[in-house]
DNA sequence: TGTACATCAGTGAACGCGCGTTCACTGATGTAC
DNA sequence: TGTACATCAGTGAACGCGCGTTCACTGATGTAC
């Protein structure tokens, strides 16, 4: 019962042939006019062969954003992890910087996890959550680690907010162990980051350019001044 | 040649009829889904009929973002002067309260002008660009006159973007007067601010609840610490 | 090596739907005399 | 006050389109003997 080699020659892995033609799409027109008719015809298939692959269209929208999340999380951990795990001001820096970038990178992935939510479509919570919180979980973990490490400067922060309790729960099984209230300090850096980001890429302004680059440098330096104490330049 | 008196009894303002209930079905379908059809259907007539009023698709969506930044911008600048000009500080913080609120009252009109772009709809940046630099503009004036008033600290703040020249030349058409630098600050300011709104209201996280308020105004207060210099109490 | 059979990825026709937009029209409303 | 006329907001039918999804099918591919 081994298992069967491929027919196609043209398209030897269909399944991913479909997502990447799919993000193309999703740049070029947007994620709500993604269309399943659409992608057969730049595949040179018929559209019901789509059906082999994903059950339906929501389905395929699901698998793009957990796509999405995972390669966002990869993105963000691979920027924690390049700077050693004592230095912990420069893995906030590292992390926030692999933030923009990512974003930068794949602006339609970000505007699909982060963006107006899709009419009509709702994310199945159980599918997605996990991938989302594993990414998110990323500036959690560099936060929780300047606080672990004593330099956290919190004291006059705002309590976490009572609904985020259960939600932080579910957290810790995918995004990892952190008191409370480095999540709630994540909170803010990520609005922050994600306002600075999202601003650049809607396109509702002209573009930051390369000097984004120093306003966003401008912006982590503030958050470090705000938020970190002790030596801050290692 | 005197106006003719409205026929439709049951409708006395057709036009603004159908704005209203295009809100109520970008509210409920997100705005990609805006169907003339729907909406006529809503309110009891023929499609056809709204050709009367909008010569397409299209201008309706126009006509809905310049009503929405109208309304912004009224909420910004009623805020705004409802402190003496003399407290810029206090026009500061009134402002960026302002904001947060206006978005929470209309989270639809707020994805439509500042969230994702909608697909195959391009503005035309002409017609909207008086009514948005307008809405732009009070948090642009109320860090001019912190400016002004010799207390803006933004000696290490980085330089603002050569691209945003020429679109600050036209701003000050419709925004009014202000210094590169104030307008540079602002754009940081408004970053922050949309950070936090954005993902208040997009939904991909719990709502931030009664708990949103402490947040916001730990924000405000982090801006004012960070940019505004002087007694900061009025 | 050769033949009969099972698998199953992809096809093509068809469904019912809602959309934006056009067009000739109608009939109530207002105006001119 | 009464009548003929002009206006024009809204109608109803029709257009061509693209969509998601279903269904019976086909025919190349692989397997068993």
């Amino acid at each position: 019962m081994s298992p069967r080699p491929r027919r196609n020659q043209q398209q030897p892995n269909l399944q991913e042939a479909i997502k990447e033609t799919a993000w193309r799409q999703i740049a070029e027109t947007g994620a709500p006019a993604l269309s399943l008719r659409a992608i057969a015809r730049e595949l040179g298939i018929t559209a019901p062969a789509i059906y082999n692959y994903f059950p339906d269209r929501d389905a395929l929208v699901t698998a793009l954003i957990i796509d999405a999340y995972t390669s966002f999380g990869d993105a963000q951990f691979l920027a924690r992890d390049s700077v050693p795990a004592a230095d912990v001001v420069g893995r906030l820096r590292a992390t926030g910087r692999s933030y923009r970038q990512w974003a930068l990178d794949y602006p339609q992935r970000y505007q699909l996890i982060f963006g107006t939510p899709l009419a009509g479509y709702a994310a199945p919570f159980e599918q997605t959550f996990p991938s989302a919180a594993r990414a998110l979980g990323a500036i959690v973990s560099v936060v929780e680690a300047v606080r672990a490490a004593g330099r956290l400067r919190a004291e006059s922060f705002p309590q976490v907010m009572p609904g985020y309790e259960q939600a932080f729960g579910m957290w810790k099984n995918y995004g990892g162990e952190a008191e409370t209230i480095s999540l709630s300090v994540a909170v803010l850096i990520w609005a922050r980051v994600h306002g600075l980001v999202s601003v650049e890429i809607a396109g509702n302004i002209p573009p930051f350019g390369v000097n984004g680059d120093a306003l966003y440098e401008y912006e982590i330096d503030a958050l470090i001044r705000e938020f970190v104490q002790g030596e801050n330049h290692v």
